[in-house]
DNA sequence: ATAGTTCCGGAGGGAGCCTCCGCTTATGCC
DNA sequence: GGCATAAGCGGAGGCTCCCTCCGGAACTAT
């Protein structure tokens, strides 16, 4: 149903993040600092030591502000790219049958969000309002798991009464709850996730 | 119609906060301390420097960590200490007519809501979950704000069809658009405002 | 007035932010 | 391969902030 190249949705969000750099030195620091940051931003929230981040990425500081003159530009790199991994994860999974296909890339969704949640807060003070790269990315998050709830659908695994905003909004607001630990999360979205399965219709009661 | 007497409330929240130190000099550090961070806080969020706190406060750093011995204790301190101003104001303003004195309210706690909005991120981060606090403010604001509403509907200021939940709720979700100029918001809040007002029920259209 | 608390203030050590600039290294051209 | 040069590197240094600690000042009660 989509008309949206999934595979080319992934380069599209990237451009909106700063330029990569051209040489091979620098681009290798520019991804160890990026996979750093992630690590950094995950465990410490969005007001990780930068000075922390380049250490882990065995880099100067100056590398880091070079490449990232400020903490925006640092966090909105690495939102660009966890969206694009998740994004490109779709297409990977789509190896594996129909249903696990796409609970594991809700999974993984749910991971992103994690990552996002972190992010976003301290993102929307600068960005206030890049609406560009946000709808992008709603974009691209659409056009990457559409095609697995098609299928999964298509293969009787999931009831047909359902769409990807739905079960988007669902996951994500089961994500969102505050103060629960992982694993509590982690139940209440197998049992909701259950209920996204597809049932034969029966008969009787 | 509330059986809670309001001149109360402002002490029952007042307690949930820190002591209140005894000694004249102390206290008045105290105080300084609480205005300079309520202006400091108000200016650059919560994460402003809290020597510069000590600094506009004129009081040396050791006595703001004594008072308070971490930001959270201080940011807490001024939520609760604008809570009670808040409170406190609503018998002041009943000297006004009733819906000058409602409307006055209100545009008070759309001052109080910025306070709060600065402190309230950080304070879940600590907080998570003190629900006393939270839940003593509620009551507090709604015992303060019932009688000015319940006086301006008595006098036929304020449409009878209304709450203070539901005014609340509107002024709050005003308040909270985010993006938007303060001139903006007092534009928005004076026309949602103007909904409230009571009009005599009208034969012919 | 004096003793005994209580409170004050800022020095100091540690960490983070960010800039600046001399040195290193990759790349493209011969 | 060798070389010129542009691109990139990294960390010292200057600043601010966080928080602790303790000698001395100030208040209060007697």
């Amino acid at each position: 149903m989509s008309t949206i190249d999934t595979t080319d949705i992934p380069e599209t969000i990237r451009e909106l993040g700063p330029a990569r750099p051209q040489r091979a030195d620098a681009l290798r620091n520019y991804e160890k600092l990026i996979a750093a940051a992630r690590d950094a931003f995950a465990q410490d929230g969005a007001s990780a030591s930068l000075e922390e981040i380049a250490r882990r990425a065995e880099v100067g500081i100056g590398t880091l502000y070079r490449h990232f003159p400020n903490r925006q530009t640092l966090l909105e790199a690495v939102y660009i790219d966890e969206l694009q991994a998740l994004c490109a994860s779709a297409a990977t999974l789509s190896e594996l049958p129909p249903w696990d296909a796409l609970v594991a890339w809700l999974y993984r969704f749910v991971a992103y969000l994690a990552t996002k949640r972190a992010l976003a807060q301290e993102l929307l003070n600068y960005l206030d309002g890049d609406a560009a790269l946000f709808q992008s990315c709603r974009a691209g998050l659409y056009a990457a798991g559409e095609p697995l709830l098609q299928r999964a659908q298509e293969a009787e695994a999931v009831r047909a009464d359902t769409n990807l905003t739905e079960i988007i909004q669902m996951v994500g607001g089961i994500a969102k709850i505050p103060g629960l630990e992982p694993e509590q999360v982690e139940h209440i979205l197998e049992v909701a996730l259950d209920g996204l399965r597809y049932r034969a219709p029966v008969g009787q009661p």
